[in-house]
DNA sequence: CATGAATGAGTTTTCATTCAT
DNA sequence: GATGAATGAAAACTCATTCAT
């Protein structure tokens, strides 16, 4: 391996170890030191790799949307190899997003973070908004395929990644037991399923 | 006025001033000194009034949950005077959260906000906990007029608040506009309407 | 009762005060409130009957060393009544004083306070000194009665308010039971007495 | 020199900066930019080597009660080469005690101040404790080598250390030459031997 | 006299960042 | 590329003191 993957592998390491920080504190509550030692790494050496904590985050932010991205990219490859009908398709990208993702608490908790942080800086809420975009067009690609009129189609795939934005969210803050989320996006799927 | 109104006008203008502060950054990025400045009051006087920062935060976030029951029962009461039926009732109710609070940028920026602190402060999180709890059983109560079963009723509450604090959250991060949420929300709208 | 004892009263009330906060903070850890507190009294009152913190200070010292001879002259007045012989007197003396005093954690608590404020404000240290410089010459004066040399009772009296003030630290730093602070200074007083 | 040693030669260098301010102020009176003045070091660096003002106090006990233990137990050893008789050696003892320590303006100070800080400080107080603990065994065994009964030493041991303490604090906050504190030593030195 | 709100200087502490080794 | 000592700005918090009521 040449140099160049050091250093890759070595940058994977501190966002990974970020990701681990980010499951204690937020990211203002975590330090510089905090991630080091989360990426067993001297804390000089991040102001090597990245040139601020700012910087970090920025990476950040990048690394989590790729991570997630390819991670749905990977399992969707997967499906699309069983060369599934739209019914079947469908009904799949509900129950993976549920189990991998929206009922996921330590994505989730991320997710959460991200948001605010987004929410006050411009840079990470453009990247934000760029992962939405190619999101929500692909759920509503996806409806497209069932749903005639394509503004219809918009409007529920922007409808139905809010609802789980909404579910991931009370993931992390609310009791997911109490609550039985599993049985409302159960519900919700179906519904959106027979409404189509 | 006594003294005591003093106090609590003071204490008031502190919690708002704080909400004035969150629309440019966030709970941990600001200050005790620019909430002071926004409040106009001396820095000092903030510890005086509460305990740390931390207690400030308490305080708020009761602050902000109350706030907002208010804002909601006064809306309600003034719609329950007019006596409407079922149906109508779920469309006021929908179009008031929208107008008033979904769509409202500035409270669903400090709803983000909230979100995130309660997702790594257990204190707050109870808070947020119960301020949702009592949020759906009266979502869920409107629905039961409506629905027979009541753990549907249940499922599609809880299911409505998720999508509306998605909806809350797009309106923070995204593009509005673009996304043309308010006809997402109506679109969604008449369609729960339409399947119950 | 006229102003001035409602006022004088006042005073002594936080006098008394602060020498409670003493048995559980320093000089410099007690703030003006705890002395308030304490008093209760009005913490703004403070400065109206004293000028500073460190004029409440300044008057505590007199305060102490006043109470102290106060007490002390008692308990002589009433000896004194007895007529009692030289060999008494001095043994009297000595009783009383580790009972009363030495002994006193109390008392030696705020004395070991005093010294280290004396040792630090040249104010107070010049009261102390003072009040040393009293206290030990009636001590050689007591001795003088014994013992020819003038020279010799002073040097003796000096060494014996130097070992009680020894034993006044002993009471409040280290362990007085497992010292057996008591025999040791039942035997001291004994071998003085054979001594002269 | 390794890095280990720069570190602890740093860590002594701010414990003596510490003993130099504890010449003009009491601990709570000196602040951290103080002792870091003293020392010439940067204020944020004591944070480095020591993790509050509070631990700095505790390695500043230690390092007092060794440094102290450490001149006694050097003038110990050379005096022990000469092997000298009991009586040589008691008042070899009570001399250099006098010269080096009690007469000691500065290290008396000191002890004052640690004095007052034990009589707060619970943890501070355990140190001084076991420091005196050794200190009176190491006394009474020398008197055991003269005196018969055990129980007699530990008194007398008792006694002479509380007398010097009461010196040690005369020399601070009396004034050492009205009083002759020499001669009263002297005196009382030759008392004690010829007691035995 | 009494009250308690208000002020502001000063303190400890944290931490991103730099840099010599 | 590492390392960890050093820097300094900024934060939360405390508190003696003042003063209007």
């Amino acid at each position: 391996m040449g140099r160049k993957n050091v250093q890759e592998e070595k940058r994977i390491r501190i966002m990974e170890a970020l990701n681990l920080c980010l499951q204690e504190k937020s990211f203002d509550q975590t330090s510089i030191k905090d991630i080091a030692r989360a990426a067993e790494v001297n804390h000089g050496l991040l102001h090597y790799y990245f040139k601020s904590k700012e910087d970090i985050l920025i990476n950040y932010i990048d690394f989590v949307i790729l991570h997630y991205k390819a991670t749905f990219e990977t399992l969707l490859a997967e499906k699309a190899a069983e060369d599934p009908d739209e019914k079947h398709l469908l009904e799949w990208f509900f129950q993976t997003m549920n189990e991998r993702i929206t009922l996921n608490r330590r994505l989730s908790k991320v997710f959460v973070e991200i948001w605010e942080i987004a929410s006050y800086n411009p840079d990470v809420r453009e990247k934000v908004r760029l992962a939405y975009r190619e999101w929500m067009a692909w759920v509503t690609g996806l409806l497209n395929r069932v749903v005639r009129d394509p503004a219809v189609a918009r409007r529920i795939g922007t409808a139905v990644v809010a609802f789980l934005e909404g579910m991931s969210l009370f993931t992390v803050i609310l009791d997911p037991e109490e609550l039985a989320l599993d049985e409302v996006l159960a519900d919700f799927q179906k519904r959106i399923i027979q409404m189509l």
